[in-house]
RNA sequence: GGCCGAGUGGCGGAAUGGCAGACGCACCGGACUUAAAAUCCGGUGGGGAGAAAUCCCCGUGCGGGUUCGAGUCCCGCCUCGGCCA
């Protein structure tokens, strides 16, 4: 009886792939185009595979075997982001080593990845953990530490665009001569400032209680995600990457890759360019007597030496987006942590500002921006000069204004800043309005909310362009052409000029964790056993810089990282030269190991280099990358970084590694109806039930709009609903609306889908195809266990139209005959082969499932299956359920896998019909249709048009004023009275 | 709050500006069966007329616009989801 039974031919298959090596690629790949298709490797996470991986691992899995049948070389491999926290976590619950844990999940992820009959090439696999692979991650960061960014550069690209800006080998950095005046280690100092790898205090999350440094996303309102211990913000030495230098660069050459537009535009708003000027504000010595006669000899001074490339220590400099509104600063604000606020606070002000700062240091940057209900501050007592007309202005501190961006300082324009105008309202600071509305300009609503009331009516901001007023020689100029203009006038003067700002921070690279890659650097000590500040790197033959093996993991209640108590004989050496060295005890990011794993697939077991070039040539750039939306910022931004520093310094061949980029979509639960209950047993509709916070716990709950009393959600079974105009409604009581949507997957919820229990009930092969038939792959949708039971019919029915199930043993059914097929059948095959193909090259995998589904339907009872049309079939499904597929094929009478079988071609001459059928429409609506020979010209089928009865009808005693044929579609007639 | 995306039958979804609802699920009817499961065949957006064939009207979140023709394009809203702050 050998009816479709996964669970026999699925392992069946999975052993032939790996005894005959069918998808290993040779480390050098025969001559012919390649196609390098890739997914984003997992982090092996202790719960095992979840129903979301093998939706971007069955897509990538179509595509790299529909490619080998096209004959291309297909590099499609897999491997583990495998550097985590959970491991760590793990180990300081239970002392079991990270490694270990890391190595068990591993074992899982590939047995689940496995068992779904993915062609990778296994024999490239490897973890981000592995000493083999942080080698050459270390060494990568030894590279980032060795290149300082040229922005004056100029160069071509392989695509012959002339480029400027590039990262070049610190040995080239100019040394100016008073620094090399100074001796050995001021260069070695100044060149280390310049690095693109640089160390610098940063404030972290630290937890006293749970005796480590958090990441910012496990940080809520102030406590740790787990536990709700109070989390500090302390600063601590860290490392940083410059890739701010490369903002202009990832911004640009963004642009021709094929990516989702809504994820470049995320890139490009990450990045946050955008144009303005800096301009220095004077501030002076501090004495504000002499101020006004020091601003004189200030102008003289700059008139001669320019606008300074770093602020000298006598102004307060100041980026502004809006050069055009110099004349309306009436003050200045600078951020708590500006490092001139001690020098601008006067005595009197000391008291009050510091108090200021120290309350400030305990918010986030969110709460003192968007979330700050009210605007607070400071006044610092001093003052400061406005370059462009002499005036004395107040200089406050504020928390609206953070250190990180721009210049951490800015000059307050209240007439045309919204957050500028608050503050002045709120504080009585004068506000001076220089730029002139359009005339027919209405305010936006967030300008109408700010309105204040004064003598002579109501007063808005305004925040949009116009034309300067009050701005001395200025005035009339349009917005923009006042920005250009002052820009070069500042210049001239050497006050300011125009400069480009981003959003885009640099990259906190250290971590205070023990499960990551060790920084293969050390620090050089005084005899007193402290840090001179003097670096040195460890030499590229000793690579890799090992974690230590026997390592307690035990709290403590220091912001150190773990590896500061690392045995001795790991933590210090001495140098040829007698110098102590200490090694640097922070660990990478987890990012770092996915920076660059598509170029070590390519090479994975070089042991000269992180990849070889030639081979990096072939089958580099990545032709196809396909993973979750959740990575379209972070990860991306940094591998483009870090491929570009490769590649300025000529060890890779493409400017960008991911040429198209596809972010498949979230797969939820099944849908699920959920009802609302009062704890009187009232039902409540669920419109009118709204989020809140529970007074006691702060956890969200579900209350009562009009009362606020809390509800009870009620899981309800579909029965008990009904749909009642946009509503579902229970059937019981068909005014209470009920909720009906599907949740994310989770744990708490229930509602989580294991891959293994599909596969173990209706075979990888259904799971794979309903996980692509489900809809396209970009878009969220529901689970549906109904859904897989229909795919899992579909590939029976393909079974019963090839095999005999009756029969004892697998063999073909007395159906399949070799005679010719006719006509018909033919073109049914060449239309499934037709859709198929254009459906795969679209990702379109739902729509090709639905065309193989309308092959099977038209073909498999047929009394007469010609093997003719049942072999390509076999074929067109085999990169969707490739395990029937080889199966089948094997029934068919083939000895050999078809992973590199032909892919089928179609002829559009198969295709053609004869004979078509066009509807004819009467102003825009069917009204009947006619067949009429394929070829047949436009008269014909007017004619033919008007002579079927049912549009005869509509025709009759009206006036046709218009007659639409389009070829192949349809017939209109435009018709009146 | 900002950005991005999406709203089409009971559900998942399909439709180069050209017959809305392909394909699947669910449901209903039939065949096979002692019976059930499995399988196979047929039906299935809503409303109306008709004994029937068939015919008519409405219908892609809401309001407007462009067009011979709009689910699709444009303008303005509403709702939901995701990401960021």
């Amino acid at each position: 009886m050998p009816r479709y039974d996964p669970k026999r031919i699925e392992p069946k298959w999975q052993r032939y792939w790996e005894e005959h090596e069918t998808f290993v690629v040779p480390r050098k790949p025969p001559a012919g185009p390649k196609y390098y298709v890739l997914d984003m490797f997992p982090y092996p996470s202790a719960e095992g595979l979840h129903v979301g991986h093998p939706e971007g691992y069955t897509a990538t899995d179509i595509v790299a075997r529909y490619k080998r049948m096209r004959g291309l070389n297909v590099l499609h491999p897999m491997g583990w982001d495998a550097f985590g926290l959970p491991a760590e976590q793990h180990a300081k619950a239970t002392g079991t080593h990270p490694r270990i844990t890391t190595e068990r999940n591993i074992a899982t992820f590939r047995r689940q990845l496995k068992m779904l009959g993915f062609s990778y090439d296994w024999s490239r696999e490897f973890a981000t953990t592995d000493p083999d692979y942080y080698r050459w991650t270390q060494w990568i960061f030894l590279l980032i530490f060795d290149t300082w960014f040229d922005p004056d550069y100029e160069w071509t690209a392989p695509d012959g665009t002339k480029k400027r800006g590039k990262g070049r080998p610190i040995a080239e950095l100019p040394i100016p001569e008073e620094v090399r005046a100074q001796g050995e280690a001021a260069v070695r100092r100044y060149q280390d400032k310049h690095r693109l790898a640089y160390q610098q205090e940063a404030l972290v999350n630290w937890c006293p209680a749970l005796g480590t440094v958090l990441a910012n996303e496990e940080v809520i309102d102030g406590r740790s995600e787990r536990g709700g211990h109070p989390v500090v913000r302390i600063p601590l030495r860290q490392w940083m990457l410059r890739i701010t230098a490369y903002a202009e660069r990832l911004l640009e050459e963004l642009e021709p890759l094929d990516w989702p537009e809504s994820i470049k535009t995320l890139q490009r708003n990450w990045i946050g360019r955008s144009e303005g000027a800096e301009v220095d504000f004077f501030i002076g010595s501090g004495n504000p007597n002499t101020l006004q006669q020091e601003f004189e000899q200030f102008l003289q001074h700059r008139r001669k030496s320019g606008f300074p490339r770093e602020p000298d220590d006598r102004v307060l400099r100041v980026y502004t987006t809006r050069p055009d509104t110099l004349f309306g600063a009436t003050y200045m604000v600078i951020a708590p942590e500006h490092p001139l606020i001690e020098r601008l606070t006067t005595p009197e002000q000391r008291e009050a500002v510091e108090r200021y700062r120290q309350i400030a240091a305990t918010k986030s940057d969110l709460e003192r921006t968007d979330l700050a209900k009210e605007k607070t501050g400071v006044f610092t007592g001093s003052y400061a000069i406005n370059p462009v007309n002499g005036e004395r202005i107040p200089i406050w501190v504020a928390d609206y204004v953070l250190g990180g961006y721009g210049t951490g300082a800015i000059m307050a324009v209240p007439a045309h800043d919204l957050r500028d105008w608050e503050f002045a309202v709120k504080f009585g600071l004068p506000i001076r309005r220089v730029v002139q509305p359009p005339p027919d300009y209405e305010p936006t609503r967030e300008e109408r909310a700010l309105a204040r009331q004064t003598e002579s009516g109501t007063e808005f901001p305004f925040v949009g362009e116009g034309t300067a007023i009050h701005s001395d020689g200025y005035d009339g100029l349009p917005t923009a052409e006042f920005k250009k203009k002052i820009c070069d006038d500042l210049q001239q003067k050497g006050l300011g000029r125009a400069a480009v700002n981003y959003r885009l921070r640099d990259w906190l690279f250290s971590r205070q964790h023990f499960w990551g890659e060790p920084f293969p650097i050390w620090h050089e000590l005084d005899e007193n056993g402290n840090p001179t500040g003097l670096l040195r790197t460890v030499p590229e033959d000793q690579l890799p810089v090992l974690l230590p093996e026997d390592f307690e993991f035990k709290p403590h209640d220091r912001p150190e990282p773990p590896l500061a108590q690392a045995p001795e004989s790991w933590l210090y050496t001495t140098a040829e030269d007698g110098t102590r060295l200490m090694r640097e005890t922070n660990t990478m990011p987890q990012w770092a190991g996915s920076c660059w794993y598509y170029l070590r697939f390519i090479d994975p077991r070089n042991q000269e280099r992180f990849v070889d070039p030639d081979l990096e040539r072939y089958w580099m750039p990545v032709d196809l990358y396909v993973g979750g939306a959740e990575h379209a910022v972070l990860h991306l931004l940094y591998a483009r970084f870090w491929h570009k520093v490769l590649f300025d310094r000529g060890y890779v061949s493409t400017l960008e590694p991911f040429h198209k980029l596809v972010n498949q979509g979230m797969i939820l639960g099944d849908l699920e109806y959920t009802a609302f209950r009062r704890a009187d047993g009232r039902w409540v509709s669920a419109n009118a039930v709204q989020e809140a916070a529970d007074p006691e716990t702060g956890k969200p709950i579900r209350v009562d709009r009009d009362t606020g009393e809390p509800v009870e959600p009620v899981k309800l079974q579909a029965d008990q609903v009904e749909k009642r105009g946009e509503h579902f409604v229970l059937k019981d009581a068909p005014d209470v609306v009920v909720e009906a949507r599907a949740y994310k997957m989770s744990k708490s919820r229930g509602n989580v889908i294991n891959p293994d229990d599909i596969v173990d009930q209706y075979g990888a092969d259904a799971l794979r195809m309903y996980e692509m038939f489900m809809g396209p792959l970009e878009a969220s949708k529901p689970w549906s266990m109904s859904g897989v039971e229909g795919i899992s019919r579909f590939l029976g029915r393909v079974w019963r139209m090839i095999v005999d199930e009756r029969a004892d043993e697998v063999r073909l059914h007395n159906a399949v005959t070799d005679e010719a097929p006719n006509e018909e059948e033919l073109r049914i095959l060449h239309k499934t082969i037709k859709a198929v193909t254009e459906d795969i090259e679209k990702l379109s995998f739902n729509t090709a499932i639905s065309r193989m589904m309308e092959f099977v339907n038209a073909i498999g009872s047929r009394p007469r299956r010609p093997r003719a049309i049942l072999e390509p079939f076999v074929l067109l499904l085999s990169p969707f359920a490739p395990h029937i597929a080889e199966e089948l094929w094997e029934v068919l009478g083939h000895s050999q896998t078809l992973a590199y079988e032909p892919w089928p071609e179609y002829q559009e001459e198969l295709i053609a019909e004869s004979e078509i059928e066009l509807p004819i429409q009467v102003n825009g609506k069917v009204r009947g249709r006619v067949r009429v020979p394929a070829d047949a010209d436009q008269n014909t089928i007017l004619q033919r048009a008007r002579a079927e009865p049912s549009v005869a009808r509509h025709l009759e005693g009206k006036q046709v004023v218009k007659q639409i044929v389009v070829p192949g579609r349809l017939i209109n007639f435009v018709v009146k009275g």
